[in-house]
RNA sequence: GGCCCCGUAGCUCAAUCGGAUAGAGCACGGGAUUUCUAAUCCCGCGGUUGCAGGUUCGAGUCCUGCCGGGGUCGCCA
């Protein structure tokens, strides 16, 4: 268990035998107070009538030889520790396996499986894709680094009718062209069938409105919405040649993801196809309907009531028989289970408009009698919008991922130092132009919308992952010249007396695990991001104003050890936010 | 209309089962570099936490009602 969990699980052993009732909460001294850790006494001070000295007594005992000092404001008791705690501190989270900052063994029961980001094959990724990519991801290491393992699972929506509408568009404006041949990454270029695809069709609609249809007549009457979907038809009736040609354009998409998914170092260990799993679904209502479970109406159409859980009706099977999207849903979730029985929780990283949608997939799992409809977790999180609003493909106003990353990189390479060579400065470029889109990402609850201003908001400076690389490059540097010098972290005996400076930093240090622990239970990347940025803020401070390889032992080795902590405890920021790792900046 | 999420400084965001004087970044103004990388640090400016009640030692946080924004609600994915 790391130091911290251990600590204050023997402190509260030893107040439990002290018959103290209720516990003190524990929490982080306010920076603007002295002490590291705050003891709330509020209740306890209300539930026994003692006297409050006398509580206070009774609480330090067990932590008598490692409490320097103590404060007792109101129903607050603030306490520090000796410089001796905070030594041995740093040489546990240094040199100790488990204590230290690898490897937390908080869950290792746990066995995860995280399914992101699932796009559809019709469009390149943009920059909402790009947000549930660095939370998947996130959220994947954290459970990582406390000790599970993790499944990481893509979910493809390979079919349907955004699927025909860009093999049609293809069809009618692109072929016989390749992306090859139109110089263009394949997702891209599927893209552009699908926006030309939808600009004709507006097109048409917009003429058989000006005829005297409805809006609504209009979209379905459209010869080319009639077109595509009797190419959807087509599809499901394995017409061969349809079948070729939507082979042959997902995999265009699925090269251009394969491209972006490895500029972004995401890797899957599973990836799941609807136009696969579609048909277990099917055989799972159809099944639960001949058990009464669900329902056929009058038309033919399939339904599940849901009324006694408030969620109403919901269709399984359209009247034609064909499955909508919820059913597909059912069968990836029985085959994730066929295939991994073991999951502790399965993890859906999927944005908050889908919030109802993921209230049914777990009130009809749960319906069918599937246990693991428990272990269902929607990651839910807030859309990107820009400053003018949301983003409309119709309008063009769609952040587009690769020229994000793109134009991030070009950003961060002016930055850099023109002494490096070329390939090094592009190197540094790419690291620092993704930590600040990762992080801009992250630092937000994932539950909010986030608004992305493409002027102003991506920063490489201040509250950023730029920021934190620095820290973390400067950190690195400095005990690369200690070792130099031949001068090691903490090889003698401790200072008497600690700066506040450096006070406030082993707070933080120490706060590490407790920090990675809500992020993961609450799959919260945002608590880590604003922890990282806290943590290099403090060790900023040191680094401008206490001199470290100047400074006379036994102080140097002391704050030698002090930065050493300091690189292990970002290091394992950076690699649970995903944020690259720059050695040079 | 029903249900869900959100509303905190000019802008973008914090605030750990309800806790201390509501904190950061950006922007703006001032300052720091013969000394470990200035993508840094320090100081200043900036608030009726959407509004009105309620619960209690204590409310940005919980409850009720409004106001504003977003999402969603039987054959899109």
């Amino acid at each position: 268990m790391p130091f911290w969990h251990e600590q204050i699980a023997k402190w509260e052993a030893s107040w439990r035998e002290e018959q103290i009732d209720p516990l003190p909460r524990i929490s982080l001294t306010p920076s603007n107070r002295r002490g590291t850790l705050t003891l709330n006494l509020f209740p306890l001070l209300k539930a026994q009538k003692e006297d409050p000295q006398k509580i206070v007594n009774k609480i330090l005992s067990p932590l008598s030889g490692v409490v320097q000092c103590q404060e007792l404001v109101k129903g607050f008791l603030n306490i520090s520790f000796t410089p001796t705690f905070w030594g041995d501190f740093l040489r546990e989270a240094l040199h100790h396996p488990t204590t230290g900052y690898t490897q937390l063994r908080l869950a290792e029961r746990e066995h995860i499986m995280v399914e992101y980001p699932s796009p559809n094959t019709n469009k390149p990724l943009h920059l909402g894709h790009l947000r549930n990519l660095c939370l998947g991801e996130s959220v994947s290491r954290l459970w990582e680094q406390v000790g599970a393992r993790v499944v990481r699972a893509n979910l493809v929506n390979d079919r349907g009718i955004h699927i025909s509408k860009s093999m049609l568009g293809w069809k009618r404006f692109f072929a016989p062209l390749t992306p090859q041949e139109a110089g263009k990454k394949g997702d891209h270029f599927v893209g552009d069938c699908y926006v030309a695809f939808e600009k004709a069709y507006r097109t048409e609609v917009e003429n058989l409105v000006a005829k005297g249809l409805t809006e609504a007549e209009a979209l379905v009457q459209a010869p080319l919405f009639q077109e595509a979907q009797a190419l959807l038809r087509a599809w499901e009736a394995g017409e061969t040649q349809t079948i070729a040609l939507w082979r042959t354009m997902n995999e265009w998409v699925y090269a251009g993801f394969e491209t972006t998914f490895q500029r972004l170092a995401v890797k899957f260990d599973r990836t799941y196809y609807e136009s696969e799993t579609y048909k277990c679904g099917k055989e799972i209502v159809e099944e639960a309907l001949r058990r009464g479970i669900f329902f056929r109406s009058e038309d033919g159409a399939v339904w599940a009531d849901l009324t006694p859980e408030g969620l109403g009706k919901k269709i399984l099977l359209r009247r034609d028989g064909t499955s909508v999207y919820i059913t597909q849903d059912l069968g990836t979730a029985e085959i994730k289970h066929r295939e991994y029985p073991t999951l502790t929780r399965s993890i859906y990283v999927i944005g908050n408009e889908q919030d109802h949608h993921m209230h049914l997939l777990k009130a009809l799992l749960k319906k069918l009698g599937k246990e693991y409809a428990d272990k269902i977790y929607h990651l839910s999180y807030g859309m990107v919008e820009l400053p003018s609003g949301r983003m409309k493909t119709r309008e063009g106003t769609v952040v587009d991922a690769d020229d994000l990353l793109d134009e991030m990189h070009a950003r961060a390479y002016e930055l850099t130092d023109t002494e490096l060579s070329t390939a090094e400065r592009h190197a540094i470029a790419e690291a620092v132009g993704q930590a600040a889109i990762r992080f801009y990402l992250l630092r937000v609850d994932p539950a909010k919308n986030i608004v992305f201003d493409p002027a102003e908001s991506i920063d490489l400076k201040g509250f950023t992952g730029p920021f934190i690389q620095y820290g973390y490059v400067r950190a690195k540097k400095l005990l690369e010249k200690a070792a130099e010098r031949g001068l090691a972290p903490l090889t003698t005996e401790y200072p008497p007396e600690l700066h506040s400076i450096e006070e406030s930093l082993l707070q933080y240090l120490y706060a590490l695990p407790s920090f990675l622990e809500s992020a993961t239970y609450n799959l919260n990347p945002s608590l880590v991001a604003h922890y990282g940025y806290e943590l290099t803020r403090r060790y900023n401070e040191m680094y401008q104003l206490l001199p470290v390889l100047s400074s006379e032992e036994p102080q140097r080795s002391f704050r030698l050890g002090l930065v050493a902590t300091y690189l292990r405890a970002i290091h394992t920021v950076m690699e649970v936010l995903a944020l690259p790792i720059p050695e040079k900046m």
